[in-house]
DNA sequence: CATCAGGGCCCTG
DNA sequence: CAGGGCCCTGAT
């Protein structure tokens, strides 16, 4: 798919935004949905079925935010789905969140105060769409990075879309009402496993109940948990996931994995095991309704020094690649 | 060579 | 609520 018409446009989000390290997740596996360089990021955005290519580029400061955003299409578009994309993209970036309470109320926080002004202004953000994470998700699931890779190109490349645009390539998610005409043998031929039948399920879930992601944003976050946890194949790390970068909630933190506790154990009490409970307690009654940014921000240091060529031993022992 | 757990979840007892 | 099974892979 080639998308040569193009729009652009100026867009200013709420001080302080950094744009780096909002757009890009060094603790999330590489892909072919995406492309970033510093100050500048390719996706493919899905919206209600249509595939647009995005660039965003950095052209302002965490204090004077500023982005260049450039919508690549097949087709003119109307100046009303113009403003639609727009205003997913403001979602899906956090573009209008205000985080000025959350940097000033722990600036003197043991573990954050260093974090919050060295990455002053990361927000959360999600370039996918419901369905896409949710298929990430499921990639996930019971297995190590490597294969989670090994399995997510397969997919694409076989059921995903192909765009080009901005001279560079990327690939979308499949629908799926295309997916569910694949047979479960098919699917099972790229090495996925079980999950051939709860990418089946889910996408005959989200065809069949018309599951609408703009719909469940209006609901309050307990419920929209509910609601995921619903889904088949959907458990608690997997809502968690859903929950923090699909719908941006950071008040939700219920829910610690076997490798996330090895590492917060290490990274917040300086501990080798600390029970997850105690875990999930402490970051409560001390970060509140912004106790899943303030993990984020821990979390994303550690992996964005690992990537700047740190070597921490400990660390590499409980990513298994 | 065989065995086993992995960035979970469902189902059963 | 504990524990077995799930697909496949690479580490041991």
């Amino acid at each position: 798919m080639n998308l040569t018409k193009n729009y652009t446009k100026i867009l200013y989000p709420k001080e302080p935004y950094n744009f780096d390290s909002t757009i890009y997740h060094p603790p999330h596996y590489p892909s072919k949905l995406e492309i970033y360089e510093t100050g500048k990021y390719w996706f493919a955005l899905k919206l209600r079925r249509k595939i647009y290519g995005i660039k965003m580029e950095d052209r302002g400061t965490i204090e004077n935010p500023r982005i260049k955003l450039t919508i690549f299409s097949k087709f003119v578009l109307s100046k009303e789905i113009l403003k639609k994309i727009i205003e997913e993209i403001k979602f899906r970036f956090e573009f209008d969140r205000d985080l000025s309470e959350f940097s000033k109320k722990f600036s003197k926080d043991a573990i954050l105060s260093n974090l919050i002004i060295k990455y002053r202004g990361m927000h959360g953000s999600c370039s996918n769409e419901l369905y896409g994470l949710l298929m990430i998700g499921i990639l996930l699931q019971n297995t190590v990075v490597k294969r989670t890779v090994q399995m997510t190109n397969l997919m694409l490349e076989h059921y995903g879309t192909k765009v080009n645009f901005d001279n560079k390539e990327i690939y979308a998610f499949w629908n799926p009402e295309d997916l569910i005409k694949i047979s479960e043998e098919e699917l099972k031929n790229l090495k996925v496993g079980y999950r051939a039948k709860l990418f089946l399920r889910l996408s005959n879930t989200f065809v069949k109940e018309k599951i609408d992601e703009l719909e469940l944003r209006k609901l309050p976050p307990k419920k929209i948990k509910k609601e995921i946890l619903k889904l088949y194949g959907v458990g608690p790390e997997t809502a968690r996931i859903l929950l923090h970068e699909a719908f941006h909630f950071y008040g939700i933190f219920e829910h610690v994995s076997p490798w996330q506790q090895k590492i917060l154990s290490k990274l917040i009490f300086n501990k080798k095991l600390v029970p997850t409970k105690k875990i999930i307690n402490y970051v409560n009654r001390k970060y509140g309704k912004w106790a899943v940014l303030a993990v984020k921000y821990i979390w994303e240091d550690i992996f964005w020094q690992r990537e700047q060529g740190k070597k921490i031993a400990w660390l590499e022992k409980e990513i298994r690649l």
